[in-house]
DNA sequence: CGGGATCCCTGCCGATACTG
DNA sequence: CAGTATCGGCAGGGATCCCG
C-alpha cells in the first residue's frame, strides 16, 4: 500500500500553493476530465475515431460549442489529435493520441468505483436528506 | 483489458441521458471529486483523522465557507463522518468512512498518472499555443 | 459538414461579518 | 473553535445565428 501513501504525499505537498490549477499536476488534470464532457469524450474515442458529427450524435445532448470547446481543450493537451480529409464536403476525424489512451486505465478505475458504489452512495445521501429535516 | 472496454461501455451506455448529474454514476462521482477542493480534503484525512481547524491549516488557501461546504457535501456522500466533542470550546473531528477510503486507491491511479504525465502535457499545452499564434 | 461569434444566465466560489 | 448568513464577481456553459 505504499504507492497509496506516496500518492497521498503527492497531493499532501501540493496544499498551500497559491495557483493549483497551474502550480498542482492532479489540479491540472481533474480541471481537464472533472468538467462536464470531457470522460465521455474520451471514453467514446476509445471505442473508434469519430467525426465531428458522429461525437455529436453519439453524446447527443451536447451543445455544438460545448463539443468544439471540449475537443480544443483535449487537443491542446495532447489527449486526442485532429485530423482534417480535404473532401467536399469538409470531414474531420479525431482520436486518442497514446498519451490519451494511457489515461483510460487510471479512469477506468474510478468509473468502476462509481458503478461499484453508486448506490451506497444513493443510500447515504437520502439517509442524509432525511436525517436534516428533522 | 476486457476490465476496461467494460469501463467504456458502462460509460458509452449514459451517453445522451437527459440529467447526467443525476442518472449517470460517473457523473455524480465526477461532480464531487472534480470540484475545487475534495480531492485535497479526502487526501488530507486520507493520512489522519483532523479537527476542522487543522484543516483549514492544512491546506491554507482554502476559505473557510468552501471547507464547510466541502465537507457537508462529502458527509453526505457517506465519503466521511463528523464526530462532535461537546468539550468546551467545542471541538469536531472529520475521518474518512470505509466508503470514502474505498475511493482512495483508484484516486491514486489518477494521481500517479497525471504526476508522470503532466510534464508531457505541458509539453504539448506550449508547443500547441505557440502553433496557434502563427 | 464542421465549425466561429454573440448573447445571456446560472451557480461556483471568495470576501466579509456575525454567532453559540 | 466551528461554524452560519449575505453579497457579489465571474467563468462555465446553453441557445442562437452565421460562414466557407
Amino acid at each position: 500500500m505504499s504507492h497509496l501513501t506516496e500518492a497521498v504525499r503527492a497531493v499532501a505537498d501540493n496544499r498551500g500553493r497559491k495557483n493549483l490549477g497551474e502550480t498542482c499536476p492532479v489540479r491540472n488534470v481533474l480541471n481537464r476530465i472533472g468538467d462536464k464532457w470531457s470522460i465521455l469524450v474520451l471514453m467514446t474515442l476509445a471505442r473508434r475515431p469519430h467525426r465531428f458529427g458522429e461525437l455529436r450524435r453519439a453524446i447527443a445532448d451536447i451543445s455544438q460549442r460545448m463539443l468544439t470547446q471540449t475537443l480544443r481543450d483535449l487537443q491542446r493537451d495532447g489527449l486526442l489529435s485532429r485530423h482534417v480529409f480535404p473532401t467536399n464536403p469538409p470531414s474531420v476525424e479525431y482520436r486518442l493520441t497514446k498519451l490519451g489512451a494511457s489515461l483510460l486505465r487510471p479512469m477506468a478505475g474510478l468509473v468502476r468505483w462509481a458503478n461499484a458504489r453508486h448506490s451506497a452512495i444513493n443510500r447515504a445521501r437520502t439517509q442524509f436528506d432525511r436525517a436534516a429535516r428533522n
